[in-house]
Parts: structure tokens; sequence; C-alpha cells
DNA sequence: CTGAATCCCCTCAGATACTG
DNA sequence: CAGTATCTGAGGGGATTCAG
């Protein structure tokens, strides 16, 4: 990956058009960048589920939570809701093709998490040792 | 890219190991999601900065943010900061190698967010047209 | 120039209770 | 089961001020 001595990491030129504007970076941020998102469609990538279900799989979201994230995805076009209109409810969830590509986006963080996490760790245990007084957090 | 009748996208795996385990991705995104890292990792991506320039750089970021944000990214081994005892005070910025490596992964959310930030603008048009009270923004 | 410190607003997550 | 409605506290983040 890394050449060694000399940071000569080939890097993507990620500026849009080579001006420093907004592109749409931001747009996908505001959507996976939240506490849940990335969670549920991680859940959602392993097959369709009702409501409960999903509350089951991702541990610590409240109800109300829930409910905003998956209604928030499915605006975006990233999920399917589909209500069965039995009694009780039944509502399923489900990725939609767009919410399938998103995963490799996810598997992308996940895999850079896991190789620089260690590294990651490391280098803020230094720096909370260097800075004892510091809420940095 | 997709097939098209049938969603068939290869859809990877993201769950670590088969769980539903944090992974370390929530400690990626603690750091990516906020809302200006990702802008800063991009303007130092372009080279060294100073911090008023980095300021400059980054529309809307405010002195209190700028010091929060770099201050985590060097915590993190993301960004490097170089002091020169000079009159007036120089304070260089720099990606580390991780930082570059980081790079990357933004390019991969520009990417992604580029082709399908349409979709997803149609997409938010429609559910909102369909459920006109709603403020789920 | 490069910050640190303080004030303060305002969003937003969590808990709780209620509905169909 | 699958939500909605309401309240409240913590905290993110802007503006401003002070310091080296």
């Amino acid at each position: 990956m890394s050449v060694g001595h000399i940071a000569v990491t080939t890097e993507p030129v990620v500026s849009c058009g080579g001006e420093h504007e907004d592109c749409g970076i931001r747009e996908v941020l505001d959507r996976i960048g939240d506490k849940w998102s990335v969670l549920v469609v991680v859940e959602l990538a392993q097959g369709m589920h009702r409501f409960r279900q999903l509350q089951r799989a991702v541990p610590g979201i409240s109800q109300r939570m829930l409910t905003l994230t998956v209604r928030r995805l499915e605006r975006d076009g990233l999920v399917s809701r589909t209500v069965h209109p039995t009694v009780p409810p039944q509502v399923e969830y489900e990725l939609t093709e767009t919410g399938h590509s998103l995963t490799h986006l996810v598997k992308a963080l996940a895999d850079w998490s896991a190789e620089h996490r260690d590294g990651i760790a490391a280098s803020r245990r230094a720096w909370d040792t260097a800075n004892p007084d510091s809420d940095i957090h």
C-alpha cells in the first residue's frame, strides 16, 4: 500500500473540479454521518427486516430514532417501506438498489477503519499523555 | 453498474465477522462524520496550510471549530502540526500518511455522492410531495 | 497570527406516554 | 406491532473577548 520512507501516497484529487466547493459530500455525510443510519443500513444489508426486528438488531436505538432514521433513509430512496395492512400491523424495510450500492461505501469505511483503528487508538493515547489537561474528545 | 430488472447488486458482507457488533466504523464516523473534518482534510490534501489559510479555505468555519477540528485530527494522527517559533507565530498543518490514506475514502464518498445525488434529490422531492406535512429534514 | 476562554442559543437524542 | 406526541437535558457550535 504505502511505499515506506516518504509519503508518496498517490493522492486522489478529491475537490470536485479543483475548486473548494461543497461538492455533494455534505449531502451524503449528513445522511451516513449520523449516529444510526449506517448501523441500520448494515443490518438491512443482511436482508428484509420488520420494525421491531430492526430495533432489536440495532442495540441501543430508541423507537423514535429508528423511526426517524428509516424515514430519512426512505426519503432519500435508500430504503423501501412496505406496509402490510394486517392485524397486527406489519411493516417491512428493505434496501433499495441505491441502498445496496451504499453498502460498498460502508464496506470501504469499515475496511479503512479496521486497518487504522489500532494506529489511531495509539495516536490518541500518545496525544492524551502528552496533553494531560484537555477535554478534546 | 446495475444490471436492470432485479437488484442483483453484489453486496459486500459489511458486518465484521457476521455479527452485528460495532466494528470500528463508529470510531471513524465520529471523526469524519462531523461537520468540518472532511472539508479540512480535503483542503489539506492539496498541501500544507497555515491556520488562517486553512480557515479562509474552508468558508464558514469559525476559529473555534477550526481549532477543535485540527486538534482532534492531530490527536488521531491524521494531521501533523508544526509550530515555528517566529514572530508572528506560524503553524503549519499537513496530512500525515494516514491522513493521506483517508483521502481515498473521501474520494469514494465524493464519487458515490456525485453518482447518486441527483437520484437522491429526486427521491426527496417525490417523498416531500407525497408527505406534505412532515418536518423530517 | 494562533490560539484559549467564555457566553449562549438552539438543535436534537432519550425517555415517557399514548394511539390504531 | 408500529408508530406518534410531548417534554427535557446535554451538547454542538457560533460570536465575542482576551492572551502570547
